[in-house]
DNA sequence: TTGTAAGCGTTATCAT
DNA sequence: ATGATAACGCTTACAA
């Protein structure tokens, strides 16, 4: 007689299953499941008789029976502002390539900044039992979910930005060092005026890197008009008018660092517009800087170690290693263009 | 007395349940997923008791579960070459951000143009169960486990390159039309012999563009010798030496036209070294094309396009659209950059 | 409107 | 070494 469920999926062919494999190879499902997962004792003869059917049928095992079954899913998130950004997509590639080599399987996605998209996103990993994520949350979104996905055993470690609620691991440019060198090489040139572009404020990674200026600054003894400060979003027009206005001033700065990358940008396209031939020094690098006119020299950040280190991380915790929060700083390189 | 099977996963606290949210809420388990699945009538007491109990007890339901019972996933796969690489990157962003809005989750991974990583990649999709697919294969990869795929009701979709062993929908740039307008540029501003340096010619890309740089010279009534034909792999030592010796020619061209990313920055960097100041159109923009001196003028993809539009495809045939397969070009722009 | 129970495909236990 | 079977958490048909 028929049972009192209907078959839900009523797709062309039937899927095989165990029960299939195991009933074409003559054997038991049990049989099938072991050889499948290489442990427990499994005759040659049963294991070969096995895998011909597997071939024969396609059989493809069901990920969601078996991570049901198991309780777990060898699977790790990554949640990132914004794929389509290089840094984000470099970062992407190096988590993939790092997890992949131990058998578990990425699920991203990104935000978009936007704290609702996070919930969504973060319930969404929850809801598919992840063992590990990598995040990057907005500037002020809600870390309490995270906290109790940590409670609960699942690994998590904040890329580019710390957490700000809870401890946790932890994988960023050391953006202080990096604004630090930036500085020091104009002040190498002889700049003693040096217009700082950073993004906004409330940014963790903007006040390390207003640290940094300092850092060089006062390592070279100099006082605090050495440089002309301006902390904001990075919107090309603020930008352009921003420089405008410090070039038309009665100290004009002689030299420029810019603390992010579409301030590097913008910061360029206005100077162009400016006729301003200005010594710069970006942080983060782009693609064709060495064959700008005038070469722009940049401090590097690699995304791609980023990425590595903050999966390895989780690859240990997996592996059962236990211990604090770790904070890792990835030093940036100064990556001189002279002209 | 004890079941025969003991818990797998077992973290610090167990996960709730329907059942704990039934129980929780004083109903049955059926009422909750009713409620959860906002289907079948449910009093409005019950609805809000049940809503209670799942916030009280920060319940998420289990996704592996969810799709076991209904044999469908909700999602679907999408495989590039790589996501490092900006075209995939934002294609990817664009293919997230459209199937987000139907409730699709995508499950994206890269290939490094291996076949072998390919197999893995589509089988873990396989497993998964996705309903979907929009992958670019690599040039010479086995397409049987797509078609196969194909078969049993997964919608697939070919971006950037076309299926070649079955009929797939298909979404690409016109590249001929592309390499058409790159050339008609250039033979406008009066060159009579240029230089193009196309990818290997096994790539259908290549073989397209190719046909657009005829259609070009044909169309103003010139003779083959307008161009001077180089395709291979973009190694950019290669390049280097490639231009290298079509300027120490007899015949020297006077203009370039590039026809991927990679062969364009190569170029670029090759003639800054060999002191010449070409006249350039590359395929595909770069960031800082404008500040280029001279400028390069670009033949521009749209990669977001290609991605929403094969988004929305796999959408449409989730929703039941039939049909035969279709092949949908996207027009690239030419950017003009003048000095 | 609601509760009960079967069953999705897998793994793991237990008895053989 | 192997087969039978319970259970993972969910949805849904059916009975009430």
């Amino acid at each position: 007689m028929q049972p009192t469920t209907g078959a839900p999926g009523s797709s062309a062919t039937r899927r095989p299953t165990v029960k299939d494999v195991a009933r074409e190879a003559g054997v038991g499902v049990g049989t099938v499941s072991r050889v499948l997962n290489a442990q427990g004792a499994v005759s040659a003869d049963s294991r070969s008789r096995v895998l011909a059917a597997v071939a024969s049928l396609e059989y493809v095992r069901d990920t969601a029976a078996r991570e049901l079954r198991r309780g777990a899913s060898a699977s790790v998130g990554l949640l990132v502002e914004d794929v389509a950004d290089p840094f984000y997509s470099q970062l992407h590639r190096s988590v993939e390539s790092t997890l992949e080599r131990h058998d578990l399987t990425l699920l991203a996605a990104s935000s978009g900044g936007s704290s609702s998209q996070v919930r969504r996103i973060v319930d969404g990993l929850a809801a598919r039992r992840v063992e590990g994520l990598v995040v990057t949350m907005p500037m002020d979104a809600d870390e309490s979910r995270l906290a109790s996905m940590q409670r609960d055993g699942v690994h998590v470690v904040f890329v580019d930005r710390p957490a700000v609620t809870f401890e946790a691991d932890s994988v960023r440019t050391d953006s202080r060092l990096g604004a630090r060198l930036g500085i020091e090489h104009l002040l190498s040139r002889g700049h003693r005026r040096i217009a700082v572009l950073l993004d906004d404020a409330r940014n963790h990674t903007s006040g390390e890197r207003m640290a940094g200026v300092h850092d060089a600054i006062q390592g070279a003894g100099l006082g605090p008009d050495a440089v002309v400060l301006s902390q904001e979003a990075p919107d090309a027009d603020a930008i352009g008018a921003r420089l405008a206005h410090l070039f038309a001033s009665d100290a004009p700065p002689t030299a420029v660092f810019t603390g992010n990358n579409r301030t590097t940008v913008a910061m360029l396209r206005a100077s162009r517009a400016l006729g301003v031939r200005l010594d710069a020094v970006g942080f983060d690098d782009l693609e064709l800087a060495d064959l700008l006119d005038p070469p722009l020299t940049v401090v590097a950040q690699d995304p791609a170690a980023i990425g590595a280190i903050a999966a390895q991380m989780l690859v240990d915790r997996l592996a059962g290693h236990e211990g604090a929060a770790r904070l890792h700083l990835v030093a940036p390189s100064l990556v001189v263009r002279a002209p």
